[in-house]
DNA sequence: GCCGTTTTCGGCCCGACTGTTTTCAGTCG
């Protein structure tokens, strides 16, 4: 079994414990476990052959024991004995807001419930008003839930959700009563998806904001409104909450709700070291003979300096080693927006862009641009209007031409997005390839292939001369299009070995590769490219959701091709 | 189930809101 898929099995297990009544903290150690392997940048086969996957912090003896099970056999005797205990109807019960572990476990036993459809009828009947600990009110919001599942469900991609935050920050930052607003949550830290969006304000009275927020235009139901915090949901399905906190506390609540928790897990651990309880009203002494930090509060790097740590950027707060590493005062200058110096992997009207070079060219110059490369597709992507040997080397001409002519301050790199075959070859003969300045490999085809096959197949890629550069290595599609099997540690050492970068696609729906991956393989040597793989002028800024992802994976300047100038990259390129 | 300058037991982050209660449990983040 691989990796993803025993994360999946340790998340599930901790959902069994939980709707069987099991302590919290074991239930914990398997969804701890469960993000272990998500975020784990290892080969897992390694750690199991080398037997030690105990070395990791959070994952002991019997966690290992499965763990290697499942990788070696694909069973695991306690999870199917443990799955067969407890009705599959049931495990979605949880999805319903307002429903936990105890309800639902309640609803079963007593009632029987073992599905939506059973639930949805019990509540139709009066039935689960019935119960204790239950009540009318309970019953009604689980039938307006259940109602509204589909839509509950849904995540957001975080560029959607960007242009929402933005107005309602604007607007919390304009009324009288607030002295200061920002966003928390995964958005803050730039997760690649959001589920909900966190805003914290400040402010000595909140109920005028409350009103604000729960009447703004779009809300279809306000879900909590108390003294101190609210939650809208949108029509769109995209859930808001709102907490107004007072002046004093602000950069403690905003740390807080900016989490992530295994983040706040660690900064607690750490005040407590030293002395200190630290949550989001504070810090106070744990013990008495402590006296309280003095300093006072007022941003987040004062908050992190309290306990000896340098500021810590909200995108890489996510219970890695980051807390280790400011307390070395050993963070990285990350990459920011203002290093990218050009844009490579962009489309034209010559395959499936919408828009012509000179418009392309014409847009990277608005952006101050100081080269851009362009990448139409290859033959072989017959829907994409894949270019022919003929097509592509007249492009090339038609570059060269450009950059003569003087007309455009930005340089045009000539390349193309070539298709990776299924046996690993590309799709123009090396001949071909050689005249252009650089190149694109990407896989667009026969997505069903083994992990094996398809790893081999971009190892293959990789290892030809002719290339550049890998894109979307992966060829997920945010919430829409899971990945495809393939061993990415594999392909990092590939990658590394043949001198090859792999991009940062920045097209929000894919930010491939993934953000988890990139601090280790950048450690290893791995170079990036951040491309906005754009299809139009206007997707030419999306490589700031690339810097974005870069941030997350701890990525610095020295680490992106284009944050180089175009002397550099032309050497670079060996043109 | 994990972990250990409190190391083989006894901890494990902390608080708001809701709904059902009449002092609190469950859920959520």
């Amino acid at each position: 079994m691989e990796r993803t898929e025993i994360a999946a099995c340790m998340a599930e297990i901790a959902v069994l414990l939980e709707l069987k009544g099991d302590g919290p903290f074991k239930v914990r150690a398997y969804d701890n476990a469960a993000r272990i392997l998500e975020n784990l940048e290892e080969d897992l086969g390694e750690l199991v052959e080398a037997g030690t996957l105990t070395s990791i912090s959070g994952i002991g003896d019997a966690l290992a024991q499965k763990i290697e099970a499942l990788y070696t056999t694909g069973e695991l005797d306690f999870y199917n004995k443990l799955k067969a205990s407890i009705p599959a109807g049931v495990i979605e019960l949880l999805d319903i807001q307002g429903l936990g572990a105890k309800k639902v476990k309640a609803l079963y036993h007593k009632l029987g419930i073992e599905s939506l459809d059973a639930l949805r009828r019990a509540c139709e009947e009066g039935k689960v008003a019935e119960l204790s600990g239950f009540g009318k009110k309970t019953q009604d919001n689980i039938l307006s839930s259940i109602n509204h599942l589909e839509v509950y469900r849904q995540r957001h991609l975080w560029s959607k959700a960007e242009p929402i935050v933005n107005r309602v920050l604007e607007g919390l930052r304009g009324l009288p009563e607030v002295e200061r607003a920002d966003c928390a949550g995964s958005f803050r830290r730039n997760a690649e998806t959001v589920g909900d969006v966190d805003f914290l304000v400040a402010a000595e009275d909140p109920a005028p904001v409350m009103e604000w927020f729960t009447t703004l235009e779009g809300v279809e139901s306000v879900t909590a409104k108390g003294d101190t915090k609210s939650s809208v949901r949108m029509a769109s399905g995209l859930q808001m909450d709102l907490r107004v906190v007072p002046l004093a506390q602000f950069f403690f609540a905003l740390h807080h709700f900016t989490g992530s928790k295994d983040h706040n897990i660690k900064m607690r651990q750490r005040a407590l070291s030293q002395g200190f309880s630290l949550s989001e009203w504070g810090v106070t002494a744990v013990h008495e003979q402590h006296e309280g930090p003095v300093d006072s509060v007022d941003s987040e790097a004062d908050l992190f300096r309290l306990f000896g740590l340098e500021y810590i950027p909200p995108s890489v707060r996510e219970g890695g080693n980051e807390i280790e590493y400011a307390a070395e005062r050993a963070l990285p200058e990350f990459v920011k927006a203002a290093d990218i110096r050009g844009l490579f992997h962009c489309h034209t009207q010559a395959s499936d862009g919408k828009d012509s070079l000179e418009d392309m060219v014409r847009g990277a110059e608005a952006l101050g641009m100081e080269y851009l490369g362009i990448t139409d597709h290859s033959k072989s992507s017959v829907v994409a209007n894949g270019l022919s040997v003929e097509r592509l080397l007249e492009q090339g001409e038609q570059i060269r031409a450009l950059n003569a002519s003087g007309d455009f301050k930005t340089h045009v790199f000539a390349g193309v997005e070539c298709d990776i075959l299924k046996d690993g070859t590309l799709d123009y003969e090396s001949e071909v390839l050689d005249q252009l300045d650089f190149v694109i490999a990407a896989v667009h085809s026969s997505f069903g292939l083994s992990e094996k096959e398809m790893t081999a197949r971009v190892v293959r890629a990789l290892e030809q001369p002719s290339v550049t550069m890998l894109a979307h290595p992966t060829g997920r599609l945010l919430l829409e299009r899971e990945p495809y099997a393939i061993n990415m540690p594999k392909v990092i050492d590939a990658a590394i070995a043949n001198g090859k970068i792999i991009e940062i696609n920045a097209s929000p729906r894919r930010l491939d590769m993934d953000w988890r991956l990139w601090h280790k393989a950048a450690e290893r040597g791995l170079m990036t490219s951040i491309n906005p793989d754009a299809h139009a002028v206007e997707h030419l800024p999306f490589f700031y959701y690339g810097v974005n992802v870069a941030r997350k994976g701890w990525l610095e300047p020295k680490h992106i091709l284009n944050t180089r100038s175009l002397a550099e990259v032309t050497e670079f390129l060996k043109l």
